[in-house]
DNA sequence: AAAATAACTTGTAATTTGCAAGTTAAATTT
DNA sequence: AAATTTAACTTGCAAATTACAAGTTATTTT
């Protein structure tokens, strides 16, 4: 048996969630998907960490495997594949925001950053049901 | 520049949090400790999961590092450490719990743990606070 | 004093990550 | 139509990390 499958046996939440979306590179291409709207692979290539495209190939392709992002060509250019996130991904966000929010307490953040955080801990469902309706028009769009 | 300190200089709350405490056997530990109490090095060995003696031994290190966990000697048994969680370790307590949220819509838990994220679900704050009054008793029997 | 316990450390094989160059399909330019 | 550029990867390989198994050290128990 896979060491994944044996992991997943263990009926633990926290161990599948982490197995699913815990890697650090996968957390890190929620976010821009998530915060920053990315769809592209050349957008995820473009944030400050630096991912190396062999790991974002295999990220994207595990999100898309786990079911939390779906891919699609792009019909108006087909070298492009546009990911897009589902709601399995969308509902991530809580997830994240937490991350966010913890992190604030302990760390020097930008003003574009701490604002950011701001609306997270005074108006989390408003920013959730914006971010839900700019994914649902960009999937009306295609 | 280490890769460690180039990183937090990104200054991206995510970023920041998953260096912390974002690695997958960090985040166990942590689950022991909030969700179990347990406290010693011979305890986390006994989780399911099986981590190696060299990972446990490097990630304890690093929580307390990070100021996560304290670290003391047992008095009454001076070949053992105790690891106790600090306030910053505590204040993790919504991440985990939100990982656990979400994963609880997606695999399927026994009967102890679907209980588990029930009472997260409907009483959150009433378990972060049992949480933190056991961890005050037992700071306080040291 | 010898044996057992608790918490590691060490050496090393296996696996993963990351770098840099290369490949393929599709679009654009010449 | 051919050549070049673009977008998204794949590949080979070095470096780093993980995990296994045995060993070490300090302390307690027998």
């Amino acid at each position: 048996m896979s060491k994944t499958a044996k992991k997943r046996l263990s009926n633990c939440a926290v161990v599948y969630g982490l197995d699913i979306f815990g890697d650090r590179w996968t957390m890190l291409v929620l976010r821009d998907m998530i915060l920053h709207g990315k769809r592209r692979y050349g957008e995820f290539l473009e944030s400050e960490e630096g991912i190396a495209t062999n790991i974002l190939a295999d990220r994207l392709k595990r999100l898309a495997a786990e079911g939390l992002v779906t891919v699609s060509r792009d019909p108006d250019n087909r070298r492009s594949n546009i990911y897009t996130l589902t709601e399995e991904g969308l509902s991530l966000m809580p997830v994240l925001f937490e991350i966010m929010n913890w992190s604030a307490n302990y760390c020097e953040l930008n003003e574009r950053r701490t604002l950011l955080v701001k609306r997270i801990r005074e108006d989390r469902e408003g920013l959730m049901a914006e971010i839900r309706a700019r994914e649902a028009a960009l999937r009306n769009a295609a």
